[in-house]
DNA sequence: TTGTAAGCGTTATCAT
DNA sequence: ATGATAACGCTTACAA
C-alpha cells in the first residue's frame, strides 16, 4: 500500500490540509512547517494519487491525440512537438490511432463519451470533419496540420495553397511546362488548398492545366504514389514534371519512374512536400516543400490549453519552407 | 455538470449500486430493471467517470510505452502493436519519448512516482538497463525489442544472434569474404548479439574477422550510418558488402557508397535490418532482416497484462525474416 | 434481486 | 498559519 497524504499528515504531525498546501504550493505555509512535512513525504516516499487528484479536481492533466498513422514519420514529429510543451505544463499524452474507421470510431466515442483527457489535439482529417459535423464546439479540442477554414474550430497549419504554389513556381522557372500532380484526398480542404495552389502557378504563367495531369490517389501510402506515376507516365505527352502533395508519394513516383526506365530528374523532374528525414536520404535526395512538423505539434498543444483553460483563442498558419535538393 | 451514477439511480428509481451492476456486466440484474436503467443512461447521457472508477479500483486502465524515437517508423509499427490489443483489453496508451537523456529521467521519474498508468511497456534500451539496475521489479513492467537475458523480467523479442548470422551466411553465400559491419551502441543486448551472430557466422565460414571492419557509431541516425561506410569504404581491402543493423543505418550506408562513385550492389553489397516501410522502396531497394514489429508490440502488451494481473509470465521469442531485395 | 453505506485520496471551504 | 470536514463519483461488502 502507497502512502496517503493521511499518512504523511501523520507522521508530520499536521493535518492532510496542510500537506495539501505544501504538495501543491499555494497558500502561506510557515517554512518550518512546510520542511518537517517535506521530510515526512521523503520520508514515506509519498506519491500523489493522480486518481484522486483527479477526481477531486476534474482534470486528468491528459489529452488525446488522434493520429492517422503511426508509422508515419510526418505524425511523428508533430507528435514530438506536441509532447514536449505538453511535459512542460505537466500533462500527459494519450494516443489513439485512426488508420481504420473501425479504429477511428471507438476513438471518436471515447474522445466524446469518457472524459480520460482534458482536451483533444486532432490530426485526422476524417475525424475532424466528423467533429465539426456533429457540432462538438463546447469540448476543448483544436485541429493540426488539416482543419476547416470556416468552422469555430482554432487550428494550427500552414498556408497550403501559396506553399503548393511555390512548388510549382519553381518548377515552372526551371522551365517545366508539362507537370503532373499527384494529390491524396480531395475531400480534405489541405489537399484542396494544394490543388488550387497548384493551379495558382500554372493560371500565374499562363500554362493551361490539364485535369489528366491531375491524379487523385486517396492517400498517401507510397504504391498510390507509384500508382499515380504510372497514370501520368502514360499520358501524352509525358510531364516532365511531377509535384507530390507528401514525399513518401513523392517516393512512391520516383520508384515507378526508375521501373519505367526514367531517371530523375533528367527525365522526370519530382517534387515532395513535408521534408519527412528520409527526404534527404533518398536517391536521389527530394526536392520538397518543408513544414514545420515540431512547431506545429508545439502551437496545437498552446492553442488547445488556452481553450481547455477556457481562454479565446485564434488560429495559426505558419511559416514553409522550400527545400531544393536533388530531384528538382 | 455531467450526470452522474446518482442521477441515473435516481431518473431510474433504483440504487446506484444497481446502475453499478448494470454498467459493469456483473452480478444478476432483473432484465427489466438492466433495461429500466440502460434507458435512464441514454437519457442522461450518462457516461461512467474513468477518473471516480480509477480511485475507487486504483486501477487506470492505462499503461504507459517509453520509446526512444516518434519518428521512426520501426517504433511506430511497434507502437501500433501495443495499441491494438491494449484497446481489446481496455486499455489506452500513454506515450513518452526518452529521445534524450532530460526526458528519458523525467519519464523515469514519472513512470515510478505517480501511478498514472498500471504498467509499462519499454522501448528504451537505456531505460531498460536503469529499472533494471535499480531493481524495479515489483512494477508491472516488460520489455520489447530490447531486453536484459538474465534479470527476471518478461520481455518479447527475436534472436538477435541467429538473425544476423543469418544475414551474413547470406552474404558470404554470394561470395563475400570482406563484409564490414556498422552497429549502433554496443552496450546493447541487441547489438552485442548481432555483433555475436556476425562473428559466429564469419567463424562458420572460416572467414577472419577483421576489427576495423565493425564499427560502431551510437545510435541507428541516418548520418551515423554515413559515418560508418566512410570508414568502412576507406580500408583496405575494402569491404564488398556491409551489414548494417538498422535499414537506417543501411541508408545511410548507401547514400555514403553512392557519394564515393560507387554502385550497390555491384561494388558494395548492402543489408539492413528491421524492414522498415521505406527499405521496399528505397534505390535499390534494401535486402533486410525483417523483425514483426506489429507482433512484438502486440505480445509485449499482453505479457505486460499478464503481469498486472499478477499471473506469472515467460518471456518470448518471435521468428525473423530475411527478406532479399535489391541491395545485396 | 436490490439497497445501504463505507471508503478510495484528494482539494477546498470554512473555522479557528 | 493551520485544522476539520465535506465533497468528488464510483465499487463492493454486507444486509435485506
Amino acid at each position: 500500500m502507497p502512502a496517503s497524504i493521511e499518512d504523511v499528515a501523520r507522521h508530520a504531525g499536521v493535518s492532510t490540509a496542510t500537506v495539501s498546501r505544501v504538495l501543491n504550493g499555494v497558500d502561506l505555509v510557515r517554512p518550518e512547517t512546510k520542511s518537517k512535512v517535506e521530510k515526512s513525504i521523503a520520508a514515506l516516499g509519498y506519491r500523489v494519487s493522480e486518481s484522486a487528484r483527479s477526481l477531486r479536481t476534474s482534470s486528468r492533466r491528459q489529452i488525446l491525440v488522434l493520429v492517422p498513422d503511426f508509422s508515419n514519420p510526418y505524425y511523428g514529429e508533430i507528435v514530438r512537438g506536441i509532447e514536449s510543451v505538453a511535459r512542460e505544463h505537466g500533462y500527459h499524452v494519450l494516443l489513439s490511432e485512426t488508420r481504420t474507421e473501425g479504429a477511428r470510431k471507438r476513438a471518436y466515442v471515447e474522445l466524446l463519451q469518457q472524459q480520460l483527457a482534458d482536451g483533444v489535439v486532432c490530426l485526422d482529417p476524417v475525424t475532424i470533419r466528423r467533429l465539426a459535423a456533429d457540432g462538438i464546439v463546447s469540448f476543448p479540442w483544436v485541429a493540426c496540420s488539416e482543419f476547416l477554414p470556416d468552422a469555430d474550430i482554432p487550428y494550427v497549419s500552414i498556408d497550403h495553397r501559396q506553399a503548393a504554389k511555390d512548388a510549382v513556381l519553381y518548377l515552372l522557372s526551371r522551365g517545366h511546362r508539362n507537370i503532373g500532380f499527384v494529390n491524396s484526398d480531395e475531400r480534405f480542404i489541405y489537399a484542396q488548398q494544394r490543388r488550387a495552389g497548384y493551379e495558382d502557378a500554372l493560371k500565374e504563367a499562363g500554362v493551361d492545366a490539364r485535369a489528366d495531369y491531375i491524379q487523385s490517389v486517396g492517400g498517401v501510402d507510397y504504391p498510390l504514389g507509384e500508382l499515380a506515376a504510372r497514370r501520368l507516365l502514360a499520358l501524352e505527352p509525358r510531364p516532365t514534371a511531377i509535384f507530390a502533395v507528401s514525399d513518401t508519394l513523392a517516393i512512391g513516383v520516383m520508384k515507378a519512374s526508375f521501373r519505367a526506365g526514367l531517371k530523375v530528374p533528367h527525365d522526370v523532374a519530382v517534387v515532395g512536400f513535408d521534408d519527412v528525414p528520409v527526404a534527404e536520404m533518398f536517391e536521389p535526395s527530394i526536392t520538397t516543400l518543408a513544414q514545420p512538423m515540431y512547431s506545429l505539434g508545439q502551437r496545437a498543444f498552446s492553442l488547445l490549453l488556452q481553450r481547455i483553460k477556457g481562454e479565446s483563442t485564434t488560429s495559426e498558419i505558419l511559416p514553409h519552407r522550400m527545400v531544393l535538393r536533388e530531384s528538382a
